[in-house]
DNA sequence: GTCTATAGCGCGATAGAC
DNA sequence: GTCTATCGCGCTATAGAC
């Protein structure tokens, strides 16, 4: 065994238990999960979980950093130079794919602002809100550059994160209500263009 | 002491028992909520909210069905006979001035879904359905009418509920990048303008 | 109806052999 | 690195005195 061997092992090790649990901590939540359940979706002994993770914390902590990463990257269509309709558009298409795509990830996060975000609210009032500011600026300056009716930048977020979340968040309703066992590609779909349909009006893009 | 007296003492300990278990459960998600937490903050022995509610499971149930009931009437501005662009506005009014007020009830029954329903799975895709269906019908019949834009009701239920119970939710999140402790007055109302905004355009009642 | 004390159990975490 | 066995804690729920 080289050095590189015992490193990969490692690493794959530690993928297969951050997968497992951001989909026991989305289906239970952080108390409900057990590392007992993570293991064995993981395929691994308890113990070994708790070598490569030495805390539930310490692991639900790397889960939600995950999170955070890409739940940041979806903005990267809100730019200066570029569209307000094209840009808003495409934040909404990428927020309801990851939705779509990443139910999990979006429930962990859920869960955690729910009960009072005890593990990032420091990030939240931190790093998380200069990232915001600086997404406020370009809408503010897209507003000032006469391209888009005047809106609160910070409530159209808070509104688009909503609106595409929530078919992640609560699939189970929105199907159950639908008559549905699951959320299908068309209601993603449907979803999409009714979100967007409202907040390019809202903003004067329609 | 008389036979009422006992029952209005059960009752006033029954309702001390239900809003702290609302309050618990919503800061600490169910598996989190102990009973002695939920005693402590009703003022009781923990044994003695075993005797009105003798599992945990039971209590919580009947905390989600209180919220249900008053979930469903926040829809009773929508109404056949009502002008839609009044009865939207109303609606969303309502919905806003509940995640204000209850903010509480909204995240245990958030929590509730967003963890799959386990325990109101079969009223979501029964009787709440029938209850969606009916608002629907009303929709639908005011765009038969030409009343308003051809749009769908249930995902426009479904983001009316996501854009505004967000700010009961996730209103830990939405303090925090506002860079504020809580959410105020003023939030609340530019929230709701936003939202009614957004609606009424997308339903062609600007 | 109220309260103290405790039974019974599941979980997080670790010791220690391999 | 891996795994078995187990410790210790905190929780739900109840027994039984008052």
């Amino acid at each position: 065994m080289t050095k590189r061997t015992i490193g990969a092992k490692r690493r794959l090790n530690e993928t297969r238990i951050l997968e497992a649990a951001e989909r026991v901590f989305a289906e239970r939540g952080y108390s409900a999960a057990s590392t007992a359940a993570i293991a064995a979706m993981a395929g691994l002994p308890k113990a070994n979980l708790h070598y490569y993770f030495r805390t539930k914390q310490a692991l639900y902590r790397r889960v939600i950093e995950n999170i955070i990463a890409k739940w940041v990257e979806t903005s990267d269509p809100i730019r200066t130079d570029a569209d307000p309709k094209a840009a808003l558009s495409s934040y909404i298409a990428g927020k309801i794919d990851y939705s779509r795509l990443h139910p999990h990830a979006s429930k962990v996060f859920a869960s955690e602002i729910l009960h009072g975000a005890p593990t990032i609210s420091e990030r939240l009032s931190g790093d998380l809100k200069i990232w915001l500011d600086g997404k406020c600026r370009v809408i503010e300056g897209w507003i000032a550059a006469g391209k888009m009716a005047r809106v609160d930048p910070r409530h159209l977020f808070f509104i688009i994160w909503a609106a595409t979340q929530t078919y992640a968040d609560f699939d189970v309703q929105a199907a159950a209500l639908l008559g549905q066992r699951n959320l299908r590609a068309g209601d993603y779909q449907a979803a999409r263009e009714m979100v967007t349909a409202m907040v390019l009006a809202a903003c004067g893009l329609a």
